[in-house]
DNA sequence: CTCTACCATTTGTCTGACAAATTAGGGAAT
DNA sequence: ATTCCCTAATTTGTCAGACAAATGGTAGAG
């Protein structure tokens, strides 16, 4: 393979120079916070129109790599990037292989499950009485029966967020972002009709008790029997969209 | 909160119209491989002129979810978002999160030990004879003293990557992604010196063998002993560079 | 010394134009 | 009649110049 004829320039400028300062940030010969030429500047460098550049700077900003500011001070920056920031693209790319289906919801709940167990039993030796706040107190909403279904989906993925934080690991924190943040809300939306919202937090509750006593072994088991009782409502709703009777299940399109 | 005042429209025509766009893709307005109209369409749509609305597209095309092509018959497509986009996104994701110092080094360890030991036990249920082979021949090259290090890396990604596989859950495989294809090169990068090649694919060939007779607490047990050699070497290689009498391991800068 | 008004700088957006790519269709040659 | 090539049309890619909006600094007035 001698042939290289100046790198293949057919790909659009703008990618190309997208990708250099996106090399450049990942390796670190730019700082976070540090400041780069202006617009005009980098236009003249690369030799390209500032539209250009613009285009190559949207793509940075769009993975939330860049920040700008205008004004005297302003510019564009390097963004320092921030966890939240990595869960939301993560949640984004979930929820669109999801909505392609590319992932079935047996997939969903089983890796769910296993990943939890994990957070189980390392939140049980490290969790922190402010994590076990945050569950008590999202247990204390989810008891009200004047919560609307959509705030118990989130109040549900706020507390196996939290579930998965006390387990004390940033990386699993962001491994498990994209099931939990994305997938787990899939589910939610198919199946919620028929789950019993009081069985649910009677077992976030045991689940919470177990974490407090630091019993690792309950607290899986006890979140083993909740994704059993989860994906039996799951085949119970599954067999109900095969044979539609009656039409409990609101459609997903409106 | 009576308050709207028509929606702030101080954010950035070119964010609002992606997002717009990027909506309509998530919640299925806009099918796979549709063409949406042309860029001087959307400007009279959206009122705005053709660069807002290509500055617009690029956002979308960074994420891979649009698709541009010219001529009569181009136009910009919708993507169908592949797994292996998504994980190129999320490995990218992983990797500025690691050379930021977001996660320490004993995070990702035990996050992908956690991880695998899960894959263990389905992959003994699941593994087909083809990603058994794939793991031999991985097995088979590591063997080969003529490797280059970075290569022998490469390949001991692989062989991970192909026992989440065997898992046979995408969903997990998904969430596996960020540690595997870009936590396990940092961590190699640091301490690939340490190593022991033969050693690494002894152990390898051990989990091949559980994997090969449907054994899950074997394999469970292989890796374990696996990640734990892993661990000591990297305390090993923690320990000489906060006291680094002599230069054995190159700076990462070059 | 403080506050205000102006100004310079930088990004955001617009207008208009041309270049490049790619397909459709017509015309010519076999 | 069929096949090949060439031209034209359409659409994105890039360029150039300009003005608007925001923002921080600075000079001047009180």
């Amino acid at each position: 393979m001698a042939i290289d004829y100046q790198g293949l320039v057919t790909q659009g400028l703008a990618r190309q120079i997208s990708e250099k300062i996106r090399d450049a940030i990942l390796e670190g010969r730019l700082q976070v916070h540090e400041r780069l030429p202006t617009e005009e500047e980098l236009a003249a460098r690369f030799s390209v129109s500032r539209p250009t550049i613009r285009e190559a700077l949207k793509r940075l900003a769009a993975q939330n790599l860049i920040r700008s500011r205008r004004g005297p001070t302003g510019g564009t920056f390097v963004n320092r990037p921030s966890r939240d920031d990595a869960r939301g693209l993560v949640a984004t790319a979930a929820a669109l292989l999801v909505s392609m289906g590319e992932f079935t919801l047996a997939d969903i709940a089983e890796a769910r499950q296993q990943i939890e167990i994990v957070c189980c039993g390392l939140a049980a030796q490290r969790r922190t009485d402010e994590q076990l706040a945050a569950m008590a107190e999202e247990i204390r909403l989810q008891r009200d029966p004047a919560l609307l279904d959509a705030d118990f989906c989130a109040s549900d993925v706020r507390f196996h967020r939290t579930l998965v934080e006390a387990a004390g690991n940033p990386a699993l924190e962001f491994a498990a972002a994209g099931v939990l943040d994305s997938l787990q809300p899939a589910v939610n939306l198919v199946i919620f009709r028929f789950r019993d919202r009081r069985q649910v937090a009677l077992q976030h509750e045991r689940l919470h008790r177990a974490l407090e006593a630091r019993n690792g072994e309950a607290a899986c088991a006890a979140l083993t029997d909740y994704m059993n009782a989860l994906r039996r409502q799951y085949r119970k709703a599954q067999a109900l969209r095969a044979a539609p009777v009656a039409p409990a299940v609101g459609g997903v399109r409106g």
